[in-house]
DNA sequence: ACAGTTTCCCGTAAATGC
DNA sequence: TGCATTTACGGGAAACTG
């Protein structure tokens, strides 16, 4: 029995596969009511004992350890916990041997960590932890790491970062980005190479003046990515990760109507803004945003479409588009008008001159902002007579002069999109 | 003990109480895998037993005749089955007797029908079958009412569709709203009473030339109202079921600007939609509706903001607004203003005149129509010079002369509301 | 093939635990 | 008391089933 023992233990090998999980970009997270399997395969192939191998399952065999941390759960796998292991019958004639009862074997294999949840939500800081346990150690059960979890450097996270968008998307991280994020977790510097970050600053603690991590803040604007605007992000529009002040710095000598795009560093659910460069009434050059559109507002419109109808409604109920050029110098509709989908035409069918019934108007809605900056000396939106009642602030006036852009905007009789001055071709 | 038995027969009155259930508004119907409570209350009190009842749990007890019945499906009570009734003691100084092996007593109590759904997405269909059985029997527990259902009558479903709205919001269905719907079941006709409308008519069969029963499409209806437009509802601003000819009737002799609000008769999901006078070019009356409005769409945006902001855009980006006064003559500010909520100031403290960084300009979401009805020489939308590109239809013309509601609307330095012609004050 | 029915499970909200 | 964690379940989608 002993050396039939030593024989299968040097015969063979065993490998654990990746579970295919309930999250595919995220497997060893495990959720609890939610199933997901996973896979032992044998890589050497001995046809006498097909059907004769039997693997049980369980989870926290050594709990011993486990136990003794606090709070630590007890997990059971629903279900039958025994499958008996079937190889493809090869049919050689082969010489056989039927074991009725065979000796059990201490085979091992072993997964990298998993982590279990009981809401999605949590997995945002689940994925945290796979990814600093894979980063820090090769060790297959510490079950102690994160009691006192080691500090990694700027290098190695930002190798994870780059990953978690290479790995779901078609494009990493630029350096600019990269730094842009090392400068949210370490501070401005010159030179990140060798900086340490702790667990908690990656994971724990919220950024200064936020209510968030810097994780979960980013997790979020990965989830953004993905569900949302895929892609852009593939085409390498979404500059992303760029300090309010860099933007200024490139877009300034930019002509006006050059915008880029940008997340949002407020929002912990994750936003996306526009920033461009215009000239007020008096030539100077101005930078602007718009407040960051959250996935609640990127499910009834898609970002793509928001760029392209944005417009800035003056006084008078004139419309003028404040985007031209996707930094460097795309124009607007060569990059995201592919990714609008065709307005519905009006159902002429019906319109029949003498047909009493008209058919429904299509209707879209479009992304708007009442009060441009150039009327900075009304900045009481109420002026804007966009009939809403209820913003009233008591100093309205009834007359208001037509802006130098509406007037602008008017003199083009060849309308193909009415442009902040100096512009037009 | 059959004495004592007698006894406790006629002394005992058991009153089930109706079943605190996941949906509040709909009792009576149980989804599998989802907690819900029942009562069983004892009328009399006799404090010698308190303690001492134990209350037994089933389903599907006399599953004899339902087995017979195809396709019928054995549930299960999840947890424990039985519970000791406790009444509360009152400790004043009677006689007391204890019980130690209580006989048993077949008390019974019957409850209105049930219905097991497995996905709420069931509920519709579900709600349906105990309307009809409650309107049309009160049998306790006929489980084959449903393999040769009696037919109602108009009166009979009218009270009942009533109630659908009554019961869960502050208005039921007036004479002309239920009128539209009996023509919808009997086609047109002077008078509805007494008219027969079998279970196939209200809840099976798609209506003519739809792909949904005419409950499945009232059902989302009733769920439109109470979700996205309760308030409105409530205020009887929604006139909701009317038809295409009456709308036109009672519009066309009204101001232009004048508008109704209606559901959609061809969305399944439930939609609603708004209709106003106008006069074209030519000052022929024209009356229009947009398409109706989902409640995906409702989502990112109330109906009363909507129908307040709600724009037509002519060629050279200006917007005018269609409507003016909800049917019959209440100003739509006075109706949908109280529902809207009052814009975002733009943040005035970082507007320093010497401060570099800009604050995010506030946006809103505006619902417009492209393509006015009054411009139908030029139905293609491209024309409108929005900047889309991917919609040309190839006889695009870069010269587009400004229309005379445009040159209208500009005359007006007085920029309350840019309005269609004849209604300006 | 297909329509009625059930299962699966995310994501919001509420409840519970610590 | 406040935060972390779990439970509850609607609703969209996929899977199942007769």
């Amino acid at each position: 029995v002993d050396l039939f023992r030593n024989l299968m233990k040097s015969a063979f090998v065993v490998e654990r596969q990746p579970c295919m999980p309930m999250h595919p970009d995220r497997p060893l997270v495990i959720k609890t009511g939610v199933q997901f399997t996973n896979k032992v395969r044998l890589l050497v192939k001995f046809p006498e004992l097909n059907y004769q191998l039997k693997i049980k399952v369980c989870i926290d065999k050594e709990s011993g350890d486990v136990a003794a941390i606090r709070g630590s759960r007890k997990f059971n796998i629903l279900g039958t916990n025994t499958k008996v292991m079937n190889m493809e019958e090869s049919n050689n004639g082969s010489l056989s041997a039927e074991f009725k009862h065979l000796v059990t074997l201490q085979l091992a294999t072993h997964s990298l960590p998993v982590v279990v949840i009981s809401n999605i939500c949590q997995m945002p800081n689940a994925w945290a932890s796979i990814l600093w346990y894979n980063m820090l150690t090769n060790h297959p059960k510490n079950v102690n790491f994160f009691t006192k979890p080691p500090v990694g450097t700027w290098d190695q996270v930002a190798e994870v970062l780059s990953w978690q968008f290479s790995s779901t998307t078609k494009r990493g991280l630029t350096i600019e980005q990269l730094t842009t994020l090392a400068e949210k977790l370490l501070g401005p510097s010159v030179n990140y190479s060798g900086c340490q970050i702790t667990w908690a600053k990656f994971c724990k603690e919220n950024m200064a003046g936020k209510g968030f991590s810097f994780w979960v803040w980013l997790d979020n604007i990965i989830d953004l990515v993905k569900k949302y605007i895929l892609a852009l992000w593939n085409e390498g529009y979404i500059m992303g990760f760029i300090s309010k002040e860099r933007e200024r710095a490139i877009l300034s000598p930019k002509p006006p109507g050059t915008f880029l795009l940008r997340f949002s560093e407020s929002s912990k659910e994750g936003g996306i803004t526009f920033t461009w460069v215009e000239k007020d009434i008096s030539g100077k050059t101005q930078i602007q945003s718009v407040e960051p559109y959250t996935k609640q507002q990127l499910n009834s419109m898609s970002f793509a479409e928001i760029i392209m109808g944005y417009k800035i409604m003056d006084a008078t109920n004139i419309l003028v588009s404040p985007l031209v050029y996707l930094f460097p110098e795309i124009p607007k509709e060569d990059a995201f008008g592919k990714y609008c989908r065709p307005e519905a035409q009006p159902d002429v069918d019906f319109q029949e001159p003498g047909c009493a019934i008209q058919p429904y108007l299509k209707t879209k809605f479009i992304c708007v902002t009442p009060c441009p900056s150039v009327f900075m000396d009304f900045p009481d939106s109420e002026l804007l007579g966009n009939g809403f009642p209820g913003t009233n602030s008591g100093n309205t006036s009834d007359l208001f002069p037509m802006s130098p852009r509406t007037l602008d905007s008017l003199m083009h009789t060849e309308v193909q999109e009415a442009n902040p001055g100096p512009l037009e071709s």
